[in-house]
RNA sequence: GCCCCGAUAGCUCAAUUGGCAGAGCAGCUGACUCUUAAUCAGCGGGUUGUAGGUUCAAGUCCUACUCGGGGCACCA
């Protein structure tokens, strides 16, 4: 294929139509094209048909005056869209070459660059552009008895966006800045948008996430952060397969979205005729690859939760989901900070990286701490104190009853199931909106990431209970600076257990809210016999944001979620 | 779903108490073969997010809507 398109006259594409360009949202749309014409039919009619005069461009329609550049680069002979271009450098190794100042008896080291014209300046018969690829940014300097007949007619219908190559020597020009000395230049693919103009970077939020190709070329931050999400998901991915991890896909689609408490993506398989869902969580296909006999299992992929958009919440987000058979909580716990200490190395050099105003230390060991422990130091009332905690709340207006909607949420529980409009919260349920209101500001202070361990119970149903005490399950949080950012447990592998708690959970009670749907084929699954197992949950896109010094998700997902224009 | 804030030229931003919508960059024309946020001379560029309303007069005040931001709710 790719002979025959090198093959392929330049007629080809001359008589061929450009791809129509779609108006942005922030450019005026003249009166005549608003109603039933396409938007760009007029510049569409220039293009298809070049025997006739172009009316003259309007010159304040950057468009315009871009696609009659175009026609007359084409006019020219030149393909505007360019054609394959072999053997450039990266821009960044060419500035590593020797660079002196430009001497006719010692050229330069030969050199081929291509990449975008970010800037563009103009001195009698030499154009000086800024040329940039991702590897960074140089000067190119095309002088018109340099660059021959065509290469400055087609230096002077340059924008600032189109991408060119360039061959030339490297040095120095009078000013010392290092420099391509044009010999040929090559068009390889015109701009016909307006690009942003660079020194002021683009500022408006809605217009880099509506343009992320543009953010990622005048936002340098942005793609620092994508290359840093690479590296970091390589450091994981590195990580666990050296500790014996093996890493799985799993499917997306689910007939029952289970394995979390969230909302799920209804969506719906023609041939078979059944509903289906994006899934909301990795688990339970993991658990049952715990018990095919895998035994160190991880994956690391997308889940869908149904829920509302915030500077934490993506819709689409990435897990990791590892399990560790005849591991427990603590076997997570030393494997976190494992994972997290080979990021951060991944990332700088130091143990302590900066988040926002603060400096976060990852030096190991971490704090950690029993959620029964800190529940009392902040709150002052034991965790097992029903009057002490319902006292508690009333005392920091927390109410007593859930509304209906909330009960679904917290269907999890130990107790008969809550059908009315209004039903008194749960002791564990009260313990936890203690916690959040209490203990989370304060945890939110430490410098040091922060294990919290041993959850009340009713809050995880399928996590193995504490053997001594019941109440509590075994279960860790890891909280870095005010953020959670993983989530463990000694996994629940007992069949008859799973069974009653997904059984009581359906009685009466919204299943879409409900943390675990009754799904037969995970429990027949169990019932073969699952090992003990220890779990672990990390949310990427918040350790990205952390490690990244991000403050909004959407700075870490390069298409986040957001309404059609 | 709720509350608050915002939207002005391609980009970044001004516009006093309701009183002629402006600037820099970008664009167009011209000068300049060592510029680099080039410079210099000149020229264009707007249904002030959309639709209504109040007023002699609305970018500015009011209502609704759209989109975005922040917060809440939702959320292992």
């Amino acid at each position: 294929m790719k002979a025959l398109f090198a093959l392929q006259p330049l007629q080809d594409w001359r008589h061929r139509e450009p791809v129509p360009t779609f108006a942005p949202r922030f450019r005026k749309i003249p009166a005549e094209r608003t109603t039933l014409d396409h938007p760009n039919k007029r510049r569409l009619a220039v293009a298809s048909d070049p025997t006739t005069n172009p009316p003259p461009p309007d010159t304040n329609d950057h468009a315009e005056v871009r696609l009659a550049k175009l026609k007359q680069i084409e006019a020219l002979g030149v393909d505007p869209w360019g054609q394959r271009f072999d053997g450039h450098q990266p821009i960044a190794g060419i500035r590593e070459l020797p660079c002196e100042p430009f001497d006719d008896a010692n050229p330069g080291p030969k050199v081929r660059a291509a990449g975008r014209v970010v800037g563009r300046r103009k001195m009698g018969k030499v154009y000086f552009l800024d040329l940039a690829d991702q590897t960074g940014k140089v000067q190119v300097m095309l002088g018109s008895k340099q660059i021959g007949d065509l290469g400055w007619k087609v230096a002077e219908l340059l924008d600032l966006g189109d991408l060119v190559g360039i061959d030339g020597e490297f040095g120095k020009t009078k000013m010392g800045e290092p420099t391509i000395r044009g010999k040929e230049l090559t068009f390889l693919t015109k701009s016909l948008e307006p690009h942003p103009t660079g020194y002021y970077g683009m500022s408006d939020e809605e217009y880099r996430l509506r343009h992320r190709y543009l953010d990622l070329i005048y936002t340098p931050d942005t793609l620092r952060r994508a290359h840093q999400r690479v590296k970091l998901l390589r450091t994981l991915r590195n990580y666990l397969d050296d500790k014996g991890y093996l890493e799985v896909e799993t499917p997306t689609l689910h007939a029952i979205a289970g394995g979390a408490a969230a909302r799920p993506f209804p969506t719906h398989h023609n041939a078979l005729d059944i509903p289906l869902y994006l899934r909301i969580a990795l688990e339970l296909p993991l658990k049952r690859l715990l018990v095919g006999g895998i035994e160190k299992v991880y994956e690391i992929g997308r889940v869908f939760r149904n829920e509302g958009i915030s500077r934490r919440h993506n819709p689409e987000f990435t897990m990791l989901e590892l399990y560790h058979a005849y591991g427990d909580l603590f076997t997570m716990m030393d494997l976190t900070e494992g994972i997290f200490v080979a990021c951060v190395n991944a990332i700088g050099n130091s143990r302590t990286l900066s988040y926002g105003e603060r400096q976060i230390d990852f030096s190991q060991p971490w704090p950690r701490v029993k959620y029964a422990d800190v529940f009392k130091q902040t709150t002052g009332v034991d965790l097992f104190d029903r009057d002490g905690v319902k006292a508690k709340a009333v005392s920091l207006k927390i109410p007593l009853e859930l509304k209906s909607q909330e009960s679904a949420a917290f269907s999890a529980s130990e107790t008969a199931p809550q059908v009315a409009t209004t039903a008194p919260k749960e002791h564990d349920v009260l313990v936890h909106e203690l916690f959040e209101h209490c203990v989370e500001p304060e945890l939110a202070k430490s410098d040091k990431p922060t294990f919290v361990y041993d959850y009340p119970a009713a809050l995880c149903p399928l996590t193995k209970r504490k053997r001594d005490t019941p109440e509590l399950a075994e279960r860790f949080e890891l909280y870095v600076a005010g953020m959670e950012l993983a989530n463990a447990y000694t996994e629940l592998n007992d069949p008859i257990t799973q069974e009653a708690t997904f059984r009581r959970q359906l009685t009466g009670l919204s299943a879409e809210d409900s943390m675990a749907k009754m799904d037969e084929d995970f429990v027949r699954a169990l019932r073969h016999g699952m090992p003990p197992a220890g779990g672990l949950g990390i949310g990427i896109d918040r350790l990205v944001m952390l490690l990244t010094n991000t403050t909004t998700i959407r700075d870490v997902i390069l298409f986040p979620l957001l309404r059609q224009e």
